[in-house]
RNA sequence: GCUGCCAUAGUUUAAUGGAUAAAACGAGAGUUUCCUAAACUCUAGAUCUAGGUUCGAUUCCUAGUGGCAGCACCA
């Protein structure tokens, strides 16, 4: 609709002969004013024109005509053209989200086009802790974001089963061993992995006696697959990890179209590094990419002992992503912010070895997850285990439900968790306060699907009232609640193009809670209310609309709660 | 020390150079013989500091202050 608007003004300009007037066309974030667009041309043409904005903002008035569907145009305030909607917009918006179902709020904006998004990236051996679970649930709502406007989206997941935090833990794992005295009746649990890490990672850092050396030797092991006895207990923990990483991938509500793993980016990363000697030249034993030429840092990308590090792993990732996914037109890899600036310099790395697809990569950087104690150190074991987390948040649900249910609980947290997280922008860090994950009241994920659960509830009632929802006859004035069902579509679309999912939480905030104050004010099922047949089309039209929100941040909409 | 990101009610967060800065939690006062009170209604409460650009700055620029991250063989 904006576009409309837009183009109306533009036309108008042209037939004023004003050039070059960059403007908007916006909703109003005055609460004082009534209009659904406001645009301020003529306070951006008023210099150009060498007239006062109102005495412009008229003229442009005068020779504009008339928009379809917008009912009246005024000039406000220091100059600002408002527009008003019709009447008949909203009721035909109304009908339209209940007669599009899930396909409301879809655009084609990447129709055709493969996006490849990677995220999670939890490693085996090591906690999958609450940062994982932020991680997620950025990921996963980009992911469908992209899928909602049309793009032929796949989801990967790529997890670290080699590398120095492996042997921190197989190393952790010996000395665990040789403390209890029973080397064979150790039993392999993801609790049991989590705490060896955190003995060999302290130990490494602290540089006990023996550690280092003992250390990078089962690294390398690890990477030669050189020692049997390692070999096994490395895969037996690679198991273990990767099955009770599953659960929780269930848990979540994400599916991922592939896997990659850094034992198989490995070799190829070190082969495209040793392939490449211009691009990577020798400094102290090891193959860095000298980024300070282009403004970055160096980084080393195959070490000393000639193992690949993060950054040349990453350059083969890129490739067998194309390999096994086919042709993408859009890379999108989302981590904490932490990796951003290796990012930067993998990227310029990249633009040298694979330039092609380089320029497709696009690296997104979310906040970190801070404690209240400070930051999460999965050394020293200072960490929330996600499933420890969610368990929590759950129990706490199950307690206000009329009847125990456990998935249902889960579900419950699992949006409070991702309401949480994607409320804000995802630049932010997010500090973790349990208090408030378990508060279920005002803005939350299960405030968005009380609302939903209550609609879902309200439309069965009026069905058997045999209320039957049409929007054929309307009341005279739109209610609150129809001048923002319109605007989903929009938001979506803002949201991916700005890679800002939080404006999906917000509107939907927003959307639920003009619900609940038209459900507080107006009767729905009530068969004597000529009306009712239109309110039930607007429940109907909020319902499919948080349906669709709540799907796109990765949220259940249960029916009942 | 250098580089990057960030700074908004007591707290967690909105606002793409526009009108009287928007919510929620918490605080205070109300609403259930009525479709789910995990709800609704009302009240009080904020742009880190100093400059600059602009008709207009939370937003852009400069400097400062504070927080976080990164600064070569971890990811």
């Amino acid at each position: 609709m904006e576009k409309v608007i837009k183009q109306a003004i533009e036309t108008a300009l042209e037939t004023l002969k004003i050039e070059g007037v960059h403007f908007v066309v916006e909703h109003p974030t005055d609460k004082n004013t009534e209009a659904d667009y406001f645009s301020n041309v003529a306070l951006a043409a008023a210099k150009l024109v060498g007239k006062p904005p109102r005495e412009v903002a008229e003229q442009i008035l005068d020779v504009m005509g008339a928009v379809s569907q917008v009912e009246k145009m005024e000039v406000a305030g220091p100059g600002f053209l408002n527009f008003y909607l019709s009447r008949n917009f909203f009721t035909e918006k109304i009908a339209a989200a209940a007669e599009a179902g899930p396909e409301w709020g879809k655009s084609a904006t990447w129709s055709g086009k493969e996006v490849v998004v990677e995220y999670t990236d939890p490693n085996p051996f090591k906690e999958f802790h609450i940062g994982h679970l932020f991680t997620n649930a950025v990921g996963e709502s980009i992911a469908r974001l992209f899928m909602f406007s049309g793009a032929d989206t796949k989801r990967v997941n790529y997890q670290g089963d080699v590398g120095l935090h492996v042997a921190h833990a197989l190393w952790g794992i010996r000395k665990l061993e040789s403390i209890t005295g029973e080397s064979k009746s150790l039993t392999l649990t993801p609790e049991v992995l989590g705490k060896a890490y955190a003995l060999g990672a302290t130990a490494y850092k602290n540089e006990e006696e023996s550690a280092v050396e003992e250390i990078r030797a089962i690294n390398k092991a690890v990477y030669e697959r050189s020692d049997e006895a390692i070999n096994q207990l490395y895969d037996l923990g690679r198991k273990v990890s990767l099955e009770y990483f599953e659960t929780i991938y269930e848990m979540v509500d994400t599916q991922f179209d592939e896997y990659f793993f850094e034992s198989e980016a490995g070799p190829r990363g070190k082969e495209l590094v040793e392939s490449h000697s211009n691009v990577f030249p020798e400094s102290d034993g090891a193959r860095v990419f000298k980024g300070e030429e282009y403004g970055l840092h160096t980084r080393v990308f195959l070490n000393k002992e000639g193992l690949p590090t993060y950054e040349a792993k990453e350059l083969a990732l890129a490739k067998m992503k194309e390999e096994r996914l086919g042709a993408y037109d859009h890379s999108v890899i989302s981590t904490a912010n932490e990796i951003t600036e290796y990012f930067k310099v993998l990227k310029k790395a990249m633009s040298f070895v694979y330039p092609e697809l380089a320029a497709k990569t696009e690296h997104i950087g979310h906040g970190m997850v801070r404690l209240s104690s400070g930051k999460m150190s999965s050394r020293t074991g200072d960490v929330i285990a996600a499933k420890d987390f969610v368990a929590e948040v759950a129990q706490a649900a199950e307690q206000k439900l009329s009847e125990p249910n456990q998935q249902l609980a889960t579900d419950i947290a699992i949006a409070a968790i991702k309401y949480a997280t994607l409320k804000g922008s995802i630049l932010q860090d997010s500090v973790f306060d349990k208090e408030k994950a378990l508060s279920f009241d005002g803005d939350s994920g299960p405030y968005l699907q009380y609302t939903y659960a209550r609609i879902c509830s309200v439309l069965t009632k009026a069905a058997e009232a045999g209320i039957g929802a049409s929007t054929e006859n309307a009341p005279i004035e739109a209610y609150a609640i129809e001048k923002l069902v319109y605007q989903f579509p929009e938001v979506v679309e803002a949201a991916l193009a700005e890679r800002a999912p939080h404006k999906v939480t917000h509107y939907l905030t927003e959307l639920a809670g003009a619900f609940n104050s038209f459900y507080a004010q107006e009767k729905i099922a009530d068969s004597t209310d000529e009306y009712a047949p239109y309110k039930a089309a607007i429940a109907g039209a909020v319902r499919q609309t948080l349906k669709n929100g709540l799907w796109i941040l990765g949220i259940k909409a249960p029916e009942r709660m």
